[in-house]
DNA sequence: CTCGGCATCCTAT
DNA sequence: CTAACGATAGGATGCCGAG
Protein backbone atom coordinates (compact mmCIF):
# COMPACT_ATOMS: atom_id res chain seq x y z
CA UNK A 1 0.00 0.00 0.00
CA UNK A 2 1.58 3.28 -1.00
CA UNK A 3 1.38 5.93 1.68
CA UNK A 4 0.86 9.68 1.41
CA UNK A 5 2.84 11.73 3.93
CA UNK A 6 2.98 15.49 4.59
CA UNK A 7 5.73 17.22 6.54
CA UNK A 8 4.74 20.63 7.89
CA UNK A 9 7.57 22.90 9.02
CA UNK A 10 7.15 26.42 10.43
CA UNK A 11 9.47 28.80 8.57
CA UNK A 12 12.16 30.11 11.00
CA UNK A 13 9.77 29.17 13.78
CA UNK A 14 10.93 31.24 16.74
CA UNK A 15 11.50 34.30 14.58
CA UNK A 16 8.15 33.94 12.81
CA UNK A 17 6.35 33.60 16.11
CA UNK A 18 8.05 36.68 17.56
CA UNK A 19 7.28 38.57 14.35
CA UNK A 20 3.61 37.55 14.30
CA UNK A 21 3.21 38.66 17.92
CA UNK A 22 4.76 42.05 17.20
CA UNK A 23 2.73 42.60 14.04
CA UNK A 24 -0.45 42.05 16.09
CA UNK A 25 0.78 44.75 18.47
CA UNK A 26 1.29 47.11 15.54
CA UNK A 27 5.07 46.79 15.62
CA UNK A 28 7.32 46.38 12.55
CA UNK A 29 7.59 42.93 10.95
CA UNK A 30 10.88 41.28 11.95
CA UNK A 31 10.65 39.00 8.90
CA UNK A 32 11.17 41.92 6.56
CA UNK A 33 14.39 43.19 8.15
CA UNK A 34 17.67 41.54 9.20
CA UNK A 35 16.74 40.13 12.62
CA UNK A 36 17.26 37.19 14.89
CA UNK A 37 16.13 35.54 18.09
CA UNK A 38 19.09 34.97 20.34
CA UNK A 39 20.69 35.26 23.74
CA UNK A 40 22.40 38.26 25.26
CA UNK A 41 25.50 38.99 23.15
CA UNK A 42 27.36 40.14 26.26
CA UNK A 43 26.99 36.73 27.82
CA UNK A 44 28.63 33.67 26.44
CA UNK A 45 25.31 31.96 25.96
CA UNK A 46 24.44 34.52 23.30
CA UNK A 47 23.90 32.55 20.12
CA UNK A 48 21.54 32.96 17.17
CA UNK A 49 18.60 30.58 17.58
CA UNK A 50 16.54 31.74 14.59
CA UNK A 51 17.06 34.37 11.90
CA UNK A 52 15.05 36.19 9.25
CA UNK A 53 15.64 35.68 5.55
CA UNK A 54 17.16 39.17 5.19
CA UNK A 55 19.59 38.29 8.01
CA UNK A 56 20.53 35.12 6.17
CA UNK A 57 21.54 37.24 3.19
CA UNK A 58 24.21 38.84 5.38
CA UNK A 59 25.62 35.41 6.18
CA UNK A 60 24.13 35.21 9.66
CA UNK A 61 24.00 31.54 10.66
CA UNK A 62 21.96 29.70 13.25
CA UNK A 63 24.15 28.64 16.16
CA UNK A 64 26.77 31.33 15.79
CA UNK A 65 27.44 33.87 18.55
CA UNK A 66 25.24 36.96 18.35
CA UNK A 67 28.38 39.07 18.64
CA UNK A 68 29.72 37.56 15.42
CA UNK A 69 26.39 37.97 13.65
CA UNK A 70 26.46 41.65 14.60
CA UNK A 71 29.87 42.02 12.98
CA UNK A 72 28.49 40.63 9.73
CA UNK A 73 25.37 42.78 9.96
CA UNK A 74 25.60 45.80 12.30
CA UNK A 75 21.92 46.73 11.88
CA UNK A 76 20.78 43.23 12.89
CA UNK A 77 17.82 43.46 15.30
CA UNK A 78 18.12 40.87 18.10
CA UNK A 79 15.22 39.87 20.30
CA UNK A 80 15.25 37.55 23.32
CA UNK A 81 13.35 34.27 23.21
CA UNK A 82 9.99 33.74 24.88
CA UNK A 83 9.42 30.06 25.30
CA UNK A 84 5.87 30.29 26.59
CA UNK A 85 4.84 32.12 23.43
CA UNK A 86 6.41 29.36 21.34
CA UNK A 87 4.54 26.63 23.18
CA UNK A 88 1.24 28.45 22.55
CA UNK A 89 2.01 29.00 18.86
CA UNK A 90 3.07 25.37 18.53
CA UNK A 91 -0.22 24.16 20.02
CA UNK A 92 -2.31 26.33 17.71
CA UNK A 93 -0.52 25.26 14.56
CA UNK A 94 -0.62 21.57 15.49
CA UNK A 95 -4.34 21.83 16.21
CA UNK A 96 -4.99 23.00 12.67
CA UNK A 97 -2.74 20.29 11.19
CA UNK A 98 -4.40 17.58 13.25
CA UNK A 99 -7.84 18.57 11.99
CA UNK A 100 -6.86 17.46 8.48
CA UNK A 101 -5.06 14.21 9.18
CA UNK A 102 -6.03 10.72 10.32
CA UNK A 103 -2.69 10.54 12.15
CA UNK A 104 -0.19 13.20 13.21
CA UNK A 105 3.28 12.84 14.66
CA UNK A 106 4.71 15.77 16.64
CA UNK A 107 8.31 15.72 15.55
CA UNK A 108 9.47 18.83 17.38
CA UNK A 109 8.09 22.14 18.60
CA UNK A 110 7.71 23.39 15.03
CA UNK A 111 7.37 20.28 12.85
CA UNK A 112 4.73 17.60 12.31
CA UNK A 113 4.28 14.64 10.00
CA UNK A 114 0.76 13.94 8.75
CA UNK A 115 -0.19 10.50 7.49
CA UNK A 116 -2.72 11.32 4.78
CA UNK A 117 -2.90 7.77 3.42
CA UNK A 118 -6.40 6.73 2.45
CA UNK A 119 -7.80 10.26 2.24
CA UNK A 120 -8.19 10.24 -1.57
CA UNK A 121 -11.98 10.52 -1.42
CA UNK A 122 -12.05 13.47 0.97
CA UNK A 123 -8.92 15.13 -0.38
CA UNK A 124 -8.47 14.16 -4.03
CA UNK A 125 -5.67 16.66 -4.66
CA UNK A 126 -2.82 16.49 -2.10
CA UNK A 127 -1.15 19.69 -3.28
CA UNK A 128 -4.42 21.60 -3.02
CA UNK A 129 -4.99 20.18 0.46
CA UNK A 130 -1.50 21.18 1.60
CA UNK A 131 -2.06 24.68 0.22
CA UNK A 132 -5.29 24.88 2.16
CA UNK A 133 -3.54 23.90 5.40
CA UNK A 134 -0.71 26.36 4.93
CA UNK A 135 -3.03 29.21 3.94
CA UNK A 136 -5.26 28.58 6.92
CA UNK A 137 -2.30 28.70 9.28
CA UNK A 138 -1.12 31.95 7.71
CA UNK A 139 -4.59 33.53 7.80
CA UNK A 140 -5.59 32.42 11.30
CA UNK A 141 -2.23 32.51 13.08
CA UNK A 142 -0.19 35.04 11.12
CA UNK A 143 2.86 32.92 10.26
CA UNK A 144 3.92 30.77 7.32
CA UNK A 145 4.87 27.11 6.94
CA UNK A 146 6.39 24.93 4.25
CA UNK A 147 4.76 21.61 3.46
CA UNK A 148 6.53 18.70 1.80
CA UNK A 149 4.55 15.87 0.20
CA UNK A 150 5.67 12.35 -0.67
CA UNK A 151 5.25 8.66 0.06
CA UNK A 152 7.41 8.52 3.20
CA UNK A 153 8.66 10.76 6.00
CA UNK A 154 12.18 11.18 4.66
CA UNK A 155 11.09 12.41 1.24
CA UNK A 156 8.35 14.60 2.70
CA UNK A 157 10.87 16.21 5.05
CA UNK A 158 13.41 16.75 2.28
CA UNK A 159 10.64 18.36 0.20
CA UNK A 160 9.60 20.78 2.95
CA UNK A 161 13.19 22.02 2.98
CA UNK A 162 13.07 23.18 -0.62
CA UNK A 163 12.44 26.85 -1.42
CA UNK A 164 11.06 28.88 1.52
CA UNK A 165 8.92 30.46 2.83
CA UNK A 166 5.21 29.75 2.44
CA UNK A 167 5.57 26.97 -0.12
CA UNK A 168 4.26 23.48 -0.88
CA UNK A 169 6.66 21.05 -2.61
CA UNK A 170 6.38 17.44 -3.72
CA UNK A 171 9.20 14.90 -3.87
CA UNK A 172 7.66 11.72 -5.23
CA UNK A 173 10.00 8.81 -6.05
CA UNK A 174 10.06 9.61 -9.77
CA UNK A 175 11.23 13.16 -8.91
CA UNK A 176 14.25 12.00 -6.89
CA UNK A 177 16.84 12.13 -9.71
CA UNK A 178 15.84 15.63 -10.66
CA UNK A 179 15.09 17.22 -7.24
CA UNK A 180 17.19 15.35 -4.67
CA UNK A 181 20.22 13.74 -6.27
CA UNK A 182 21.89 16.99 -7.34
CA UNK A 183 21.94 18.27 -3.74
CA UNK A 184 25.12 18.18 -1.61
CA UNK A 185 25.31 15.16 0.73
CA UNK A 186 25.04 17.43 3.77
CA UNK A 187 21.43 18.19 2.83
CA UNK A 188 20.43 14.59 3.51
CA UNK A 189 18.60 14.12 6.80
CA UNK A 190 20.87 12.87 9.62
CA UNK A 191 24.00 13.38 7.56
CA UNK A 192 26.03 15.81 9.65
CA UNK A 193 29.43 17.46 9.51
CA UNK A 194 31.46 14.37 10.48
CA UNK A 195 29.90 12.10 7.83
CA UNK A 196 30.08 14.85 5.23
CA UNK A 197 33.82 15.12 5.76
CA UNK A 198 34.37 11.39 5.29
CA UNK A 199 32.25 11.28 2.13
CA UNK A 200 33.90 14.29 0.53
CA UNK A 201 37.31 12.77 1.22
CA UNK A 202 36.14 9.78 -0.78
CA UNK A 203 34.97 11.98 -3.61
CA UNK A 204 31.25 11.65 -2.83
CA UNK A 205 29.74 15.12 -2.95
CA UNK A 206 26.09 14.80 -3.96
CA UNK A 207 23.22 12.70 -2.70
CA UNK A 208 23.06 11.08 -6.13
CA UNK A 209 26.70 9.99 -5.94
CA UNK A 210 25.97 8.51 -2.52
CA UNK A 211 22.89 6.71 -3.85
CA UNK A 212 24.87 5.10 -6.69
CA UNK A 213 27.67 3.66 -4.54
CA UNK A 214 27.50 0.13 -3.19
CA UNK A 215 25.77 0.10 0.18
CA UNK A 216 28.69 -1.94 1.56
CA UNK A 217 31.16 0.78 0.67
CA UNK A 218 29.12 3.44 2.45
CA UNK A 219 28.90 1.20 5.52
CA UNK A 220 32.66 0.83 5.49
CA UNK A 221 32.99 4.63 5.43
CA UNK A 222 30.28 5.64 7.88
CA UNK A 223 29.74 2.54 10.02
CA UNK A 224 27.34 -0.34 9.70
CA UNK A 225 24.18 1.33 10.97
CA UNK A 226 24.67 4.87 9.74
CA UNK A 227 25.92 3.65 6.37
CA UNK A 228 22.94 1.38 5.88
CA UNK A 229 20.44 4.00 6.74
CA UNK A 230 22.05 6.92 4.88
CA UNK A 231 22.42 4.84 1.73
CA UNK A 232 18.73 3.99 1.93
CA UNK A 233 17.86 7.65 2.52
CA UNK A 234 19.90 8.68 -0.52
CA UNK A 235 17.76 6.28 -2.54
CA UNK A 236 14.55 7.61 -1.07
CA UNK A 237 13.84 4.49 0.99
CA UNK A 238 12.21 4.94 4.42
CA UNK A 239 9.61 2.66 6.00
CA UNK A 240 9.34 4.40 9.37
CA UNK A 241 5.74 4.95 10.45
CA UNK A 242 4.08 8.21 11.43
CA UNK A 243 3.86 7.73 15.19
CA UNK A 244 0.80 9.32 16.71
CA UNK A 245 1.84 8.80 20.32
CA UNK A 246 5.00 10.07 21.87
CA UNK A 247 7.66 7.55 22.86
CA UNK A 248 8.35 7.26 26.54
CA UNK A 249 11.31 9.36 27.62
CA UNK A 250 14.57 7.43 27.94
CA UNK A 251 16.30 10.02 30.07
CA UNK A 252 16.23 13.51 31.56
CA UNK A 253 19.10 15.96 31.57
CA UNK A 254 19.99 19.55 32.42
CA UNK A 255 23.10 21.48 31.58
CA UNK A 256 23.96 25.09 32.17
CA UNK A 257 26.60 27.38 30.77
CA UNK A 258 27.72 29.47 33.74
CA UNK A 259 28.57 33.14 33.58
CA UNK A 260 31.73 32.70 35.60
CA UNK A 261 34.02 29.73 35.19
CA UNK A 262 33.74 27.08 37.86
CA UNK A 263 37.11 26.70 39.52
CA UNK A 264 36.25 25.11 42.89
CA UNK A 265 34.09 22.22 43.99
CA UNK A 266 32.26 24.59 46.35
CA UNK A 267 31.14 26.58 43.33
CA UNK A 268 29.95 23.50 41.51
CA UNK A 269 27.97 21.92 44.32
CA UNK A 270 25.02 24.31 44.67
CA UNK A 271 24.61 24.37 40.90
CA UNK A 272 24.60 20.58 40.78
CA UNK A 273 22.10 20.44 43.65
CA UNK A 274 19.81 22.86 41.85
CA UNK A 275 20.10 20.80 38.68
CA UNK A 276 19.36 17.55 40.52
CA UNK A 277 16.30 19.23 41.98
CA UNK A 278 15.00 20.36 38.59
CA UNK A 279 15.72 17.19 36.68
CA UNK A 280 14.47 14.84 39.40
CA UNK A 281 11.24 16.83 39.62
CA UNK A 282 10.74 16.42 35.89
CA UNK A 283 11.33 12.72 36.19
CA UNK A 284 8.88 12.37 39.06
CA UNK A 285 6.24 14.24 37.09
CA UNK A 286 6.47 11.40 34.55
CA UNK A 287 6.24 8.80 37.30
CA UNK A 288 9.71 7.42 36.65
CA UNK A 289 12.79 6.49 38.63
CA UNK A 290 16.36 6.23 37.40
CA UNK A 291 19.02 3.57 37.79
CA UNK A 292 21.85 5.61 36.30
CA UNK A 293 23.16 9.05 37.24
CA UNK A 294 25.71 11.07 35.28
CA UNK A 295 27.52 14.35 35.59
CA UNK A 296 28.82 16.14 32.49
CA UNK A 297 30.96 19.21 32.00
CA UNK A 298 32.76 21.30 29.42
CA UNK A 299 36.17 22.90 29.87
CA UNK A 300 37.20 26.24 28.37
CA UNK A 301 38.60 24.50 25.28
CA UNK A 302 35.10 23.07 24.60
CA UNK A 303 36.05 19.51 25.45
CA UNK A 304 33.16 17.59 27.01
CA UNK A 305 33.56 14.90 29.63
CA UNK A 306 31.12 12.76 31.54
CA UNK A 307 31.14 10.34 34.42
CA UNK A 308 28.30 8.05 35.37
CA UNK A 309 27.39 5.30 37.79
CA UNK A 310 24.57 2.82 37.94
CA UNK A 311 22.57 2.40 41.11
CA UNK A 312 21.53 -0.81 42.79
CA UNK A 313 18.04 0.55 43.34
CA UNK A 314 16.08 2.93 41.17
CA UNK A 315 15.41 6.27 42.83
CA UNK A 316 13.56 9.52 42.32
CA UNK A 317 14.74 11.25 45.49
CA UNK A 318 16.60 14.49 44.85
CA UNK A 319 19.05 14.23 47.73
CA UNK A 320 19.92 10.66 46.90
CA UNK A 321 20.61 11.64 43.31
CA UNK A 322 22.62 14.62 44.47
CA UNK A 323 24.82 12.46 46.68
CA UNK A 324 25.79 10.36 43.67
CA UNK A 325 26.34 13.42 41.51
CA UNK A 326 28.57 15.06 44.09
CA UNK A 327 30.62 11.90 44.42
CA UNK A 328 30.90 11.47 40.66
CA UNK A 329 32.06 15.03 40.25
CA UNK A 330 34.56 14.74 43.07
CA UNK A 331 35.99 11.50 41.65
CA UNK A 332 36.46 12.71 38.14
CA UNK A 333 37.03 16.48 37.96
CA UNK A 334 40.71 17.35 37.67
CA UNK A 335 40.29 21.01 38.60
CA UNK A 336 40.35 22.50 35.11
CA UNK A 337 38.06 25.55 34.92
CA UNK A 338 34.58 24.75 33.58
CA UNK A 339 32.18 26.80 31.47
CA UNK A 340 29.34 24.25 31.51
CA UNK A 341 28.09 21.66 33.94
CA UNK A 342 25.13 19.29 33.95
CA UNK A 343 23.32 16.25 35.31
CA UNK A 344 21.66 13.40 33.43
CA UNK A 345 19.34 10.66 34.68
CA UNK A 346 18.91 7.51 32.58
CA UNK A 347 18.06 3.87 32.93
CA UNK A 348 14.48 4.81 33.71
CA UNK A 349 12.07 2.39 35.33
CA UNK A 350 8.43 2.62 36.17
CA UNK A 351 8.40 0.22 39.06
CA UNK A 352 6.22 1.21 41.96
CA UNK A 353 8.22 -0.72 44.43
CA UNK A 354 11.97 -0.51 44.84
CA UNK A 355 13.71 -2.73 47.26
CA UNK A 356 15.50 -0.92 50.02
CA UNK A 357 18.77 -1.87 51.59
CA UNK A 358 18.36 -3.27 55.05
CA UNK A 359 20.86 -0.78 56.40
CA UNK A 360 19.25 2.26 54.92
CA UNK A 361 17.48 4.65 57.18
CA UNK A 362 14.07 4.16 55.67
CA UNK A 363 12.54 6.86 57.80
CA UNK A 364 14.94 9.49 56.58
CA UNK A 365 14.33 8.30 53.05
CA UNK A 366 10.57 8.62 53.51
CA UNK A 367 10.99 12.11 54.93
CA UNK A 368 13.03 13.21 51.93
CA UNK A 369 10.42 11.72 49.65
CA UNK A 370 7.66 13.68 51.40
CA UNK A 371 9.73 16.81 51.05
CA UNK A 372 10.27 16.22 47.33
CA UNK A 373 6.55 15.67 46.90
CA UNK A 374 5.74 18.88 48.73
CA UNK A 375 8.20 20.83 46.60
CA UNK A 376 6.74 19.27 43.45
CA UNK A 377 3.26 20.38 44.44
CA UNK A 378 4.42 23.94 44.93
CA UNK A 379 6.28 23.83 41.63
CA UNK A 380 3.16 22.66 39.82
CA UNK A 381 1.29 25.56 41.31
CA UNK A 382 3.81 28.33 40.80
CA UNK A 383 6.24 27.09 38.21
CA UNK A 384 9.75 25.79 38.68
CA UNK A 385 11.48 29.11 39.16
CA UNK A 386 9.49 30.10 42.19
CA UNK A 387 10.92 27.60 44.58
CA UNK A 388 14.50 27.11 45.52
CA UNK A 389 16.12 25.06 48.20
CA UNK A 390 17.54 27.09 51.05
CA UNK A 391 21.04 25.87 50.34
CA UNK A 392 20.81 27.12 46.79
CA UNK A 393 19.31 30.44 47.75
CA UNK A 394 22.48 31.38 49.60
CA UNK A 395 24.50 30.75 46.51
CA UNK A 396 22.08 31.95 43.90
CA UNK A 397 24.19 34.97 43.01
CA UNK A 398 26.87 32.59 41.80
CA UNK A 399 24.63 30.70 39.44
CA UNK A 400 24.87 31.97 35.90
CA UNK A 401 21.31 31.40 34.85
CA UNK A 402 18.40 29.96 36.66
CA UNK A 403 17.51 26.54 35.41
CA UNK A 404 14.36 27.17 33.43
CA UNK A 405 11.14 25.27 33.49
CA UNK A 406 11.60 23.09 30.48
CA UNK A 407 9.72 22.32 27.32
CA UNK A 408 8.29 19.09 28.65
CA UNK A 409 4.72 19.72 27.70
CA UNK A 410 5.83 20.20 24.14
CA UNK A 411 4.43 17.83 21.58
CA UNK A 412 1.78 16.01 23.57
C1' DC B 1 32.19 -15.46 22.47
C1' DT B 2 28.49 -12.26 24.27
C1' DC B 3 26.75 -8.94 27.39
C1' DG B 4 26.54 -4.90 30.27
C1' DG B 5 28.65 -0.72 31.68
C1' DC B 6 30.97 3.21 30.45
C1' DA B 7 32.90 7.30 27.83
C1' DT B 8 32.65 9.61 23.76
C1' DC B 9 30.96 10.99 19.33
C1' DC B 10 27.34 12.17 16.04
C1' DT B 11 22.98 14.19 14.83
C1' DA B 12 18.69 16.57 15.36
C1' DT B 13 15.61 20.72 16.67
C1' DC C 1 44.69 32.81 12.26
C1' DT C 2 42.06 28.73 14.03
C1' DA C 3 37.44 26.86 16.10
C1' DA C 4 33.60 27.82 18.52
C1' DC C 5 30.58 30.40 22.22
C1' DG C 6 22.76 26.47 23.51
C1' DA C 7 19.77 22.95 25.81
C1' DT C 8 17.99 18.54 25.37
C1' DA C 9 17.45 14.01 23.51
C1' DG C 10 18.52 9.64 21.22
C1' DG C 11 21.47 6.45 18.96
C1' DA C 12 25.96 4.45 17.67
C1' DT C 13 30.54 2.95 18.62
C1' DG C 14 34.63 1.24 20.74
C1' DC C 15 36.68 -0.48 24.78
C1' DC C 16 36.91 -3.31 28.89
C1' DG C 17 36.02 -6.86 32.13
C1' DA C 18 32.94 -10.70 33.60
C1' DG C 19 31.02 -14.98 32.74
Amino acid sequence: MERLIFHVDVNSAFLSWEAAKRVKQGLPDLREIPSCVGGDPKKRTGIVVAKSIPAKKYGVKTGEPVAMALRKCPELVCVPSDFELYVRCSRSFKEICASYAPAMESFSIDEVFLDMSGTRLIYPDPVATACEIKDRIRRELGFTVNIGISVNKLLAKMASDFEKPDRVHTLFPEEIPEKMWPLPVRDLLSLGAASEKKLIQSGIRTIGELAHKEEREIQRLLGEKAGHHLWRYANGIDDSPVKAQRDEAKGFSVETTVEEDIVTEEQAQPILLSQCDVVAARMRREGKKCTCVAVTWRTLDFKNRSHQCSLGNATDVTDEIYRHVRKLFHESWNGQPLRLIGVALTGLTEEEYTQMSLFEDTEARERRKKMDEALDTIRRKYGNDKITRASIMNMSSRIGRKAKAQMNDEGE
